[in-house]
DNA sequence: CGAAGTCTTGAATATTATCAATAGGGGTGG
DNA sequence: CCACCCCTATTGATAATATTCAAGACTTCG
């Protein structure tokens, strides 16, 4: 299990209030009399590394928000195969859709930590709050681009393009030509829809063209891609 | 240009209050009154085949409704290759993004009608109606969730399994296994990410096996895929 | 140190892209 | 009505690329 039992452990209208991620999720449309009200419901619960907190074809009531980490976003397929729809980071929302199963399991790449909000509460809220929606209809469109860069990073017949199109995707997230990966080669393959193989023959391409150096997980960007 | 110059010619309050639209889209939270009333900032317009009425990387203040015809996504590729990221039918929406420019530019399939709603108005209008604010979180919660089939179809290996799920998702679509293709196989194949000549073999090498029935643009599935 | 998991590399096979040519269909004009 | 052209679609042969199966190297952890 993901929920180790420490739900709450810490005083959740205290670290809400100080929240670096207000502003990046759904809080920042209340006051921080509300933020502290909201805290009755909301839960800040740790997930270890390989935990779940959405599974895939199973309704969940409620709306996560990473407050530490990262996910993977994962479809098992009929004929075997995994495909990896997308990674999710720190200010990400995962259980969007209300009422509806969840298309996707969402797994933690590492240990982390999400902020669990029930959809009813969150409907409530609304009312009161009308940002709250154009807050996730905002989420819901950044969502749909990631998506759809998603689609053109996959249009690409090369595969040595998109691995290419992958790192500098990240290295754009992380302001940075030097990162390190937060997830194994096989998450990303699948996330390519590649062989491991092939993305391992890729890298090694990639490094002896001296473009990127990899070593293991740590990635620096030479030149632009 | 797609604009023929036709606007308005049929008097607009009296096409929207019986129009067959309005619980897909975003009227259906409006009473007759006030559909009448939002008629006159609203332009239902044709569009041409082959005509524009989003252009990649352009602001456009306006949110478009069809209400006729069809139309697709299309992206050009720095490579010179075209990409379509989805292909859209009555009730859907294009131009979600108000603010920012067009991702993709939006093309009419076919000879098509569309409702042209411009962002401001929406955003006064929606708050007498918030209602119109949980449609466009549910639209932008499907056409995520068609995205993320988009990535699942692409994820597929083999041609051939692409061209079937292709098919099989419109024959959905349509309600019926026989039905008529709403676009050239150029642009299947920029869908698909495949090259004209490995989709024109896929349909022969179904066609053979029996599984289909294609003859130009009509198809039928003779067995499920 | 050994074992399990992750990552890399190698060689053969299968699939797709590419380049080139051919066929079909719809329209126009002689 | 037919010839012609243009556009779309299909088919063929070759080259390029990814997958597959197999083996080996590197890490981490017990």
């Amino acid at each position: 299990m993901s929920d180790t039992g420490s739900l709450g452990r810490q005083p959740p209208s205290f670290s809400c209030v100080g929240c670096g991620l207000r502003e990046v999720g759904i809080c920042g449309e209340l006051t921080d009399g509300e933020v502290s009200v909201i805290s009755r419901t909301m839960a800040k619960l740790p997930v270890e590394a390989g935990g779940t907190v959405l599974r895939e074809d199973e309704p969940s009531p409620y709306l996560f928000m990473i407050s530490l980490g990262g996910f993977r976003l994962v479809k098992n397929l009929e004929d075997g195969r995994r495909q990896i729809v997308g990674f999710l980071f720190p200010g990400d929302f995962m259980g969007m859709s209300f009422e509806t199963p969840a298309e996707f399991s969402a797994e933690a790449l590492e240990p982390s930590r999400v902020c669990r909000f029930s959809h009813s509460m969150l409907n409530e809220l609304s009312f009161k709050h009308p940002g709250i929606k154009d807050r996730l209809i905002a989420k819901g469109h950044h969502d749909l681009q990631r998506a759809q860069a998603h689609v053109l990073l996959l249009s690409q017949p090369s595969a040595e393009e998109r691995v290419s199109m992958f790192l500098s995707t990240l290295s754009d997230q992380y302001k940075s030509e030097a990162f390190c990966l937060p997830m194994p080669r096989q998450d990303i393959a699948d996330y390519l829809a590649l062989r491991l193989e092939t993305l391992s023959r890729c890298l090694a391409k990639l490094r002896k063209s001296g473009a990127v150096a990899v070593d293991g997980r740590h990635v620096v960007l030479k030149q632009a891609l």
